[in-house]
DNA sequence: AACACATACCTAAGAAATTTATGTATATAA
DNA sequence: TTATATACATAAATTTCTTAGGTATGTGTT
């Protein structure tokens, strides 16, 4: 009964970057996974969705990679850089934010 | 400084839905001005976002619509229909857990 | 009168992020 | 040998939003 996965949109970026800040190093693979096991099984993280991101904070210069072979296979690992770790700060913050202004506007907390 | 609204994206029709079931007749400026006052201003729903999503609420049989012309202007009124009122109920649900979900995978509160 | 701004609706083009569907390759368990 | 797990990747289609317009009325200011 995995939740729906469009709630995604948006927060995607912030969750990988999240993770790398609490784990340092991961590979793709790997992140998919957690993902799954934090939520149990609620939110799947697609690697269609995944890897696109993944290059894309590359692009940006907030990840850094580093390859390893690993019974025969190639796993890419990424952690941030230096300018990944000030970006978690402020996605974070955004993050926050947002998830208080979506429960004003559910209804789920008293308004201020 | 609104925070970045591209995080509406996959929340919008709860939003909308809830607001309806709170208030049981709204017009589509009168929800811009409504997200923007419980926001303070910090979440900015733009009418390109707005209506092509109520239409298509519409269009889905969730909302049910009636004009009233007040000072000469024209208002188109929505309200839920008896499947909107349903709707409204598993969306609020569905919102929650991904709020808890996207909570544990930010670190934002401890994991269950 | 002219202008800006608020109210009130709408749509089209483009951008961005995702899903869906593949593809490649190795290892392991049935 | 078949399915499943591991591990990467991309391309086409879809969805959803932003940007940028358009129309029209009312009000307040200069």
């Amino acid at each position: 009964m995995a939740i729906n996965n469009e709630l995604f949109k948006g927060t995607l970026q912030t969750i990988i970057l999240n993770l790398l800040s609490v784990n340092e190093r991961m590979y793709g693979y790997e992140i998919t996974q957690r993902v799954k096991s934090i939520t149990q099984g609620e939110l799947l993280l697609k690697e269609g969705a995944l890897y696109p991101a993944l290059h894309k904070l590359e692009a940006d210069g907030l990840l850094e990679t580093s390859t390893e072979v690993v019974d025969n296979r190639v796993r890419k690992y990424y952690s941030l850089s230096k300018e990944g770790e000030k970006k978690v700060v402020s996605k974070l913050q955004e993050a926050k934010e947002f998830i208080s202004q979506l429960q004003l506007l559910l209804n789920l907390k008293p308004t201020l």
